[in-house]
DNA sequence: TTTTGTTGATTGACTAGTCAATAAAAAAAC
DNA sequence: GTTTTTTTATTGACTAGTCAATCAACAAAA
């Protein structure tokens, strides 16, 4: 029973359950079946609407990483101070969309995707990019040229708290992922941004209430 | 022209073939006929000696934890202090044994793996815990209460160096990564351990010639 | 009747694991 | 000290299974 308009509908399913597929296995190593499966339809609509498994991977990937970039920039904009837009960028990681098990799961194995297909690599040293520039941004107001190197310390944190995720059973906890980043923030912006301690000292105290 | 007693040397090659293998191609979808390929072997043989090729990437891990529980002791011993400890607790992950390309590559995909295989994830465990309480053993002297959490960061932080890394094209730098780490350590220590500054602020300022 | 949606069946490539066969060393038997 | 047997090392060829990708065919809408 063909219904037209039906192109969109089925890659955006696809692309769903292309993440929560690999997220549920925990490898890259899912057939496209399998895939096709959990979106209700066949292998070859699959492969018809994508050319390929690889082309499947990366659209899942594109969709993970504009997912992130919208809760960046949601969140930045209700951000004013430069604290406040700190925190906003460290936050986004861990939003309920993003840091939920099966995605987390799947960020890992894109992680690994990167280190074979250009393509991959490219998309996530673009997303670096923006991070990093993000918070060089922030941080330079407040602690000058450390600014650089603070934000290498996040960013890999950052990564290091999602990977340690990956391999708990337990479900996400946001609260306490971010804690753990901002904490370091804190410690950082404390010794070198002395200057203003009472507005760094903020960046953990206010309750968070994101979903 | 078989030669009696190989099997230790052959297992040793192809648990070796394995870790390079799977750092050159970046992911664990290696066969069993490239490593014994790579190994200089049949690829019957590598089934005659290992079983399966589960039971070799099982053995390549804990070759590559082995290794690195090596290094761990290798500088604890020459450690006194428990700020020398904490920098060899660090500095170990980073020592050339374990922080070339392709081992980091294949760190990163066991990690993978660790997320499948119950065997991997209990292996990484109990690396995760002697680190864990390695950290918390010499932090908890220097900063109190505070070095549970102190000691997560500087957990995630190594892993995420790991990460980075493994996404990169050049060669790793150890010296550089090590000191990303040392520095946030550092920070946590004159921070809450403000009672012995001297001590603490020595971690980086030493020149290492580890090899 | 052309375009869009859809699938079952098929193909072609690849791969983990097995097996029978061969060959040399070591051990046992004589 | 020689012959026989057993153990260890080794591989080419084969099996059985999987899976990405294709295709022919059909159905409904435009």
């Amino acid at each position: 029973m063909p219904k037209v308009g039906m192109e969109p509908v089925r890659r955006k399913a696809l692309v769903e359950a292309t993440i929560h597929e690999i997220g549920r296995a925990g490898t890259l190593d899912v057939t496209v079946s399998q895939i096709a499966k959990r979106a209700g339809m066949s292998s070859a609509l699959a492969h018809h609407y994508f050319g390929g498994k690889t082309q499947i991977f990366m659209a899942a990937m594109r969709h993970i990483l504009s997912q992130y970039g919208l809760e960046v920039r949601r969140r930045l904009k209700k951000a004013k101070t430069h604290e406040e837009r700190l925190r906003a960028l460290v936050d986004a990681n861990f939003a309920p969309s993003n840091f939920r098990e099966e995605v987390v799961s799947a960020w890992m194995n894109f992680y690994v995707l990167a280190q074979n297909v250009e393509e991959a690599r490219r998309l996530l040293t673009v997303y670096y990019h923006r991070l990093h520039s993000n918070l060089v941004h922030d941080l330079r107001p407040l602690v000058g040229d450390e600014a650089v190197i603070i934000a290498r310390r996040i960013e890999a944190l950052i990564d290091g708290v999602y990977l340690r995720q990956s391999l708990r059973n337990e479900p996400a906890n946001p609260a306490t992922a971010s804690e753990l980043v901002l904490g370091t923030l804190e410690n950082e912006l404390a010794r070198c941004g002395a200057q203003r301690p009472a507005a760094t000292l903020s960046l953990i105290a206010q309750k968070e209430r994101s979903e």
